[in-house]
RNA sequence: CCUCCCGUAGUUCAAUGGAUAGAACAAGAACCUUCUAAGUUCUGGAUGUAGGUUCGAUUCCUACCGGGGGGACCA
C-alpha cells in the first residue's frame, strides 16, 4: 500500500529511532497525511515545519513519486500528500483482480489464534445477549482470518450446575410422560424451576447431584434428551447467524481439570477461607473470589482456569480471545490475575475484551422469570416486517432475502458501535431501514449487482486497459474512498479488535456511491466501461467488507 | 463504602493524541417519464463541570457531578 511505502520512505530519511508517527487518510486534506513533523521536531531542535520542508524535500527524491502527485505542509505542520489520478484509478483494476481476496493480507501467516465466544447454555434460552456476542465473536474471527492468522472459534456451554438443576425440575412438572421434549419447553422449563427454586430448593439440589454422579436412569434420560435438543437448536440458529464452531468445551469436562488445579496450587495461589478455597485478589488490587466452595465443588473461575489449559491442549495457540458481556469483566480480571501465577505462559497469550448489553425500549430481561426475548424470536418478528415492506417485489426466496435483511439490521446496529457499551436497540429505527442500517449497506450492494447485471459488456474487459479511459472527467469522492480503504479498515480493525472501523467505512463508501450512482449515468455511454469497472469494484468492497462483519449479502432485495 | 466502565447535536452512534468534532434519525426545503426513492441534495444543531500534561486533548492525568456494572461460595 501506498501508506505503507510513505512510512518507509520516512523512515529511511529519520532513522529507526524516530518517534511513532501516523500515516492517515483524513478528509478534505489532501488523500494521506502525516504528522511526522511534529512528533520529530522536537527531538531534532526544529521547528514543525522546517522539518516538514526537509522531509518533503528528500521524499520528492524517493521512490513514492511514482503514486504522489504533490505534497504540501499544512497547519501546524502536517504534510499532506495528494495521490495522482492514474494511482487512484490503478486501486480500482487492483480491486477488480484480487476479487474477493481484496482487502484481506497475510501479516499473521503463521499465527493460530483460538476465539470463544457465544457460550449459550444448554437448558436456557439462546437470547438476544448471546447473539451479541456471537455477532462481535463472528466479525471478530474473520478479520483476524483476513490477516492470514489460522483462527479456530470454540464455544463454551455451562452443561451442569444449578441451571441445569432447575431446568430438569421445570421439565418434571411442566411434562407429561409420553411427549418429547422441544427447544421451546426447556425455556419455559427453566423459568417454572427458578420460580420454584425458593420452595423447592431441596428438592433442586438434590437433582443438582444427581445429574453430577449419574445415579438416577430418569434424570439421567431427561439430561441427555435435553441436553441433545438444546446444542441441535443451538446449531440451528448458527446456521441462521452465519456461524460455527470448531471447538465445543463444556463445564461438565473443565470442572475436574479445574478444582485439580486449584488444589496443586492450595497455600501458594489459593487459601482456604471459610470452609471455601479462595484467590485472595484483594492483594492484588482486585477483589477476592472464590475457586471452590465449601462443599469442594469448583466455580465457574476453577473451571475456566482447566478450559484454559484443555484449550492449549486442543490447540497449540499463539492468542486465545474470550468474548463475554461486560458484566463479568471485573472478574475476568480477578480470574486472569491468578492465571498468571498458575499458568503464567497462557495468561500472556489470553486476552479478554467485553461488549455492552443489548437494552430494550420495554426494560430489562430475565430468563428467570422467563422474561426474555429470544434471539430466533427478534430475528422472526423482524423478518416477518421485511417480508410485509417486499410483498409486491419479484425475488426469489423472498422468505431468505427477508431473514438475510433482518439479521444485517440487527448485526449493523451491534457492530457499528465500538465494543464494550451498551446498544439501545430500538425496534423501530432498526426496522425503518433509513440511514445507516444493514439495509442501507445491503442496498447499495444490490444495487451495484442490479447495474453489473443489465450491462452488455464485461467490466472485466477494461481491467488489461489503461484506467486513463476515464481521465475525461475528474477523480471523484467515491473513486478516492475506495483507494485502499478497505485494507485499511482491515488493519485498523483487527488492531483494535473493533470491527466498527470496517463498518463506518463501509457506510461512507456506500454514501458515496449513491451520490455518484445519483450524479452519473452509468450505462449507455462513452464513460460506461471504466464506470462498469468502478461499480464492480464497490460490489467487491461491500462483498468483502460485509462478509468480514458476517452480513449477508443478498443480490437482490 | 470500595471498585471498574461510560457521559459528544433533541435522539442513537463515530472520531488509531492532530487540522474545520463525522454520520443517521427527528425538524425545515428540494429531487422519481432516466441503471431499484430501502436513495440523493441543501439548511440549522454537540464534546457534563473545574483544573493539569502537551506545539496540539472528545481522546491522557486529578477532582467533582451524573448514569450503569461488579464487590467470597451464580457467571
Amino acid at each position: 500500500m501506498i501508506k505503507e511505502t510513505i512510512r518507509k520512505e520516512i523512515m529511511k530519511i529519520l532513522g529507526a529511532d524516530a518517534r511513532d508517527f501516523v500515516v492517515e487518510k483524513p478528509i478534505g486534506f489532501g488523500d494521506y497525511a502525516t504528522n511526522v513533523a511534529m512528533m520529530n521536531a522536537r527531538d531534532r531542535g526544529q521547528n514543525p515545519k522546517e522539518l516538514a520542508e526537509f522531509l518533503v524535500s528528500e521524499l520528492g527524491r524517493s521512490e513514492i513519486n511514482f503514486a504522489v502527485e504533490k505534497m504540501e505542509i499544512a497547519g501546524p505542520g502536517f504534510i499532506n500528500f495528494y495521490l495522482k489520478d492514474e494511482t487512484v484509478r490503478g486501486h480500482i483494476g487492483e480491486i477488480l483482480e484480487k476479487g474477493t481476496e481484496y482487502g484481506k493480507n497475510s501479516s499473521e501467516a503463521e499465527k493460530k489464534v483460538i476465539i470463544e465466544y457465544t457460550d449459550p447454555n444448554p437448558f436456557k434460552e439462546f437470547h438476544v445477549g448471546h447473539l451479541m456476542t456471537n455477532t462481535l465473536g463472528e466479525a471478530i474471527s474473520r478479520i483476524i482470518s483476513a490477516s492470514g492468522a489460522e483462527v479456530k472459534r470454540a464455544c463454551y456451554q455451562g452443561d451442569v450446575g444449578m441451571h441445569v438443576a432447575k431446568a430438569i425440575y421445570g421439565l418434571r412438572m411442566t411434562m407429561t410422560d409420553n411427549t418429547t421434549i422441544t427447544a421451546a419447553d426447556l425455556g419455559k422449563a427453566y423459568s417454572v424451576g427458578a420460580q420454584a427454586y425458593d420452595e423447592h430448593k431441596t428438592e433442586i439440589q438434590e437433582i443438582n447431584k444427581k445429574i453430577y454422579d449419574r445415579s438416577d436412569p430418569e434424570i439421567n434420560k431427561i439430561y441427555d434428551e435435553g441436553k441433545k435438543i438444546s446444542l441441535e437448536y443451538f446449531e440451528h440458529i448458527y446456521k441462521k447467524l452465519g456461524t460455527h464452531f470448531d471447538y465445543y468445551f463444556f463445564e461438565s469436562e473443565t470442572g475436574v481439570l479445574g478444582k485439580q488445579i486449584v488444589e496443586e496450587n492450595l497455600g501458594k495461589v489459593f487459601q482456604k477461607s471459610d470452609g471455601a478455597v479462595i484467590f485472595p485478589g484483594e492483594e492484588h488490587g482486585l477483589h477476592t473470589r472464590v475457586f471452590l466452595n465449601s462443599e469442594g465443588l469448583p466455580t465457574y473461575e476453577a473451571k475456566e482456569l482447566g478450559l484454559a489449559k484443555i484449550k492449549n491442549e486442543a490447540y497449540q495457540y499463539d492468542e486465545s480471545i474470550i468474548v463475554t458481556a461486560n458484566e463479568v469483566n471485573d472478574y475476568f480480571q480477578v480470574l486472569l490475575r491468578a492465571m498468571s501465577l498458575v499458568f503464567p505462559d497462557l495468561e500472556k497469550r489470553t486476552k479478554h475484551i467485553s461488549h455492552g448489553m443489548l437494552r430494550l425500549p420495554t426494560g430489562k430481561m430475565s430468563s428467570r422469570t422467563g422474561d426474555v426475548i429470544t434471539a430466533e424470536s427478534l430475528i422472526s418478528a423482524l423478518s416477518a416486517m421485511v417480508m410485509n415492506k417486499i410483498a409486491d417485489r419479484e425475488i426469489e426466496h423472498k422468505g431468505k432475502v427477508a431473514e438475510e435483511i433482518a439479521i444485517a439490521g440487527i448485526k449493523y446496529s451491534i457492530l457499528k458501535q465500538s465494543p464494550g457499551k451498551d446498544i439501545i436497540f430500538d425496534f423501530e429505527k432498526a426496522l425503518s431501514f433509513e440511514g445507516d442500517s444493514g439495509a442501507y449497506l445491503q442496498y447499495a450492494y444490490v444495487r451495484t449487482q442490479s447495474i453489473l447485471r443489465k450491462a452488455e459488456i464485461s467490466p472485466r474487459a477494461v481491467l488489461g486497459e489503461s484506467p486513463r479511459t476515464a481521465l475525461g472527467e475528474p477523480v471523484s469522492a467515491l473513486e478516492k474512498a475506495l483507494f485502499e480503504g478497505l485494507p485499511n479498515a482491515v488493519v485498523l480493525a483487527r488492531k483494535e479488535l473493533s470491527p466498527n472501523y470496517i463498518t463506518t467505512y463501509l457506510t461512507e463508501v456506500c454514501r458515496e456511491f449513491n451520490a455518484y450512482y445519483e450524479q452519473n449515468q452509468i450505462l449507455g455511454n462513452e464513460h460506461t466501461e471504466y464506470r462498469l469497472a468502478l461499480v464492480e469494484a464497490v460490489g467487491i468492497v461491500l462483498k468483502n467488507g460485509l462478509t468480514l462483519l458476517g452480513i449477508p449479502t443478498p443480490e437482490k432485495m
